[in-house]
DNA sequence: ATGAAAGCGCTAACAA
DNA sequence: TTGTTAGCGCTTTCAT
């Protein structure tokens, strides 16, 4: 627990800070001095403090990940998409969990030097104060959805609306008419643009009827009310599809049409959004729209790293094709009973 | 982007940078000097740089969770426990996920110092060259899981002996005599102590005849993979329960079971372990032990910051206990057809 | 190849 | 109340 500094190991290695410096990082230096400095920082149990290095270097090699809703299984998968481009470089990844918009302002804004190179951020909801603290960042920042252009970062995002098109073509081409949307909140940047996304996708399609709930949270529990609401209240009976925001939305609203005694998808078709592992391996599966989660970590971890490479690159917008995976509850018999394994196979 | 420093705003202000930083941090200053600073800074957007902060004061006043396996639900459940603690404190939390041992261990012994001011670990393999760098950790580390008394680090423990005793007494309660343990990786810390535990908890039961498979990953793929070996193999029929070491493990059993046509809980009753939303939203619903993790996640982040508050203070381990949530997969009817909101009220 | 010394941005003595 | 200054641990010129 005691703190061991290059002083100590200079001195016990009998050459001077300078030296023992290069030789811990490979720089020029004699053999006999790596071998004796080598030597003393062993005995010593030494590790460089990271906070010197990086105020001296004026970086620190470290990356951040700000994610929003950690709770939700697709932040998981960015994450993990992310991760895997971190790691292949120079950088570490930390991975900084804030719950609120003002959790993120503060990262963005105070944090930033200091703190981390750079940063990737998937903000659930998008107010002034944080384009404002996100344009004025102190190191670049990437982000994961969608912000004004005035922000002047690189983005990357998923195409919600043609997401909600391939989910309503789908519905509609297998004879539903009398669709549900079943969102969460609409102050959201998911819920805003899922929620454009069906009502376009829908103003093209005729003799389609339409409802919509908005839910307090994207959660199972959430989707379970929102659902019952929707199919005990008034519409009960007169909807044939519910188009859910999101997973796990989705399985909450497959639950609580099951507790009904509703066949799913006889009675009524259920829908989610963003693929995740819930959706494959909730019983009927459950149709979701994949956004392309993964890829867009990937892309986004990589145009920040690009980016602290070459500072001065042109903005880059990258936007993510969705595709539709179709199971057991929108289609019946579909692919009900495939086993995981081949359900990945299918999918490549 | 471009960088301001405290003596930027010290000269903005026409004041001293000692006294820019007296105000900046609420110590003595004049009104009149701390409203020129507040105005200087707001104008240059000056954020102070945690990296030059942390190593005046020899602290970063960020704490660190290493989590090992961040796709499991458990341990995001552990995270929110943690989060929560450190929120109400001074630290802010960061976190690292470490896939393998060796990022643990890098992340122990190299960053320890610099990088927080403590971490909570919890390693899904201990080995000794971990147990080292754990003992010889630059900050206080407090670990989630089982590690030699040699550490020297507080510990929060789950019991597993007493929860494979609950879910294996259940059981044999309902009348299952021939049970099959299908257990992760035995070379893991859960592996190991749920396998221990399952042992035991057989061993003190009479008439009761027992498989062991094991499966390379706590994982819902693994678990459907390992389930169908157990349940196309030589054993096929004549086992009547699978224990999961997982829920991820027990989800991936229901699936096989489900698509070889066997009914659950008739021809087979399958149980998990963690009580995760997970076990909560299948179906049937998947009985499951609750080890605590949010318990045991609270538990840990209190102990690191008494630790940091007191260094001195004598070494704790804390043990949490089990508790049994019966569903329908191990029982006929059991609150099969429950809500969400009611099967929280009633674990209350 | 090596050592002396400057300095990264900040806070906290210490003096005034 | 304020300013001057040392120094946290490290890397990197600049001499030698």
């Amino acid at each position: 627990m005691a703190r061991v500094t290059i002083i100590d190991v200079a001195k016990r290695a009998g050459v001077s800070v300078a030296s023992t410096s290069r030789a811990l990082n490979g720089l020029v230096a004699s053999a006999e001095t790596i071998e004796k400095v080598r030597a003393a920082a062993a005995e010593l149990g030494y590790a460089a403090d990271v906070t010197a290095r990086s105020l001296k270097l004026g970086r620190t090699q470290q990356l951040a990940y700000a994610v929003a809703d950690i709770g939700n299984p697709v932040y998981v998968e960015m994450m993990s998409a992310i991760e895997r481009v971190v790691a292949a470089s120079d950088y570490r990844l930390v991975i900084s969990s804030t719950g609120d918009v003002q959790a993120t302002v503060d990262l963005v804004h105070s944090l930033g030097r200091g703190f981390v190179d750079g940063m990737v951020i998937s903000p659930l909801r998008v107010t002034d104060e944080l384009v404002a603290a996100i344009a004025q960042a102190p190191v670049p920042v990437v982000v994961l959805g969608r912000v004004p252009e005035s922000a002047g970062v690189d983005t990357v995002r998923a195409d919600s609306g043609r997401g909600m098109e391939l989910v309503v073509d789908h519905l509609v081409g297998e004879g539903r008419r009398r669709l549900a949307f079943l969102n969460g909140p609409v102050d959201t940047t998911p819920g805003r643009f899922r929620q454009d996304g069906f009502r376009r996708a829908v103003a093209d399609a005729a003799g389609v009827s339409t409802v919509e709930v908005g839910v307090d949270d994207f959660t199972i529990a959430e989707g379970y009310r929102g659902a019952l609401e929707l199919l005990e209240g008034k519409v009960a009976g007169e909807i044939d599809a519910i188009v859910a925001a999101n997973d796990l939305i989705g399985i909450g609203a497959l639950h609580a049409a099951d507790d009904l005694g509703l066949r799913i998808p006889e009675d009524i078709a259920i829908t989610g959004v963003d693929d995740t592992e819930l959706a494959q391996v909730s019983r009927p599966g459950l149709t979701s729209v994949d956004l392309g989660a993964a890829e867009r970590g990937r892309v986004a971890a990589e145009l920040l790293i690009a980016r602290l490479a070459e500072p001065e690159r042109p903005l880059h917008t990258v936007t993510v094709a969705p595709s539709l995976r179709v199971r057991g509850s929108s289609v019946l018999g579909a692919i009900r009973s495939v086993t995981l394994a081949s359900e990945r196979e299918a999918s490549a």
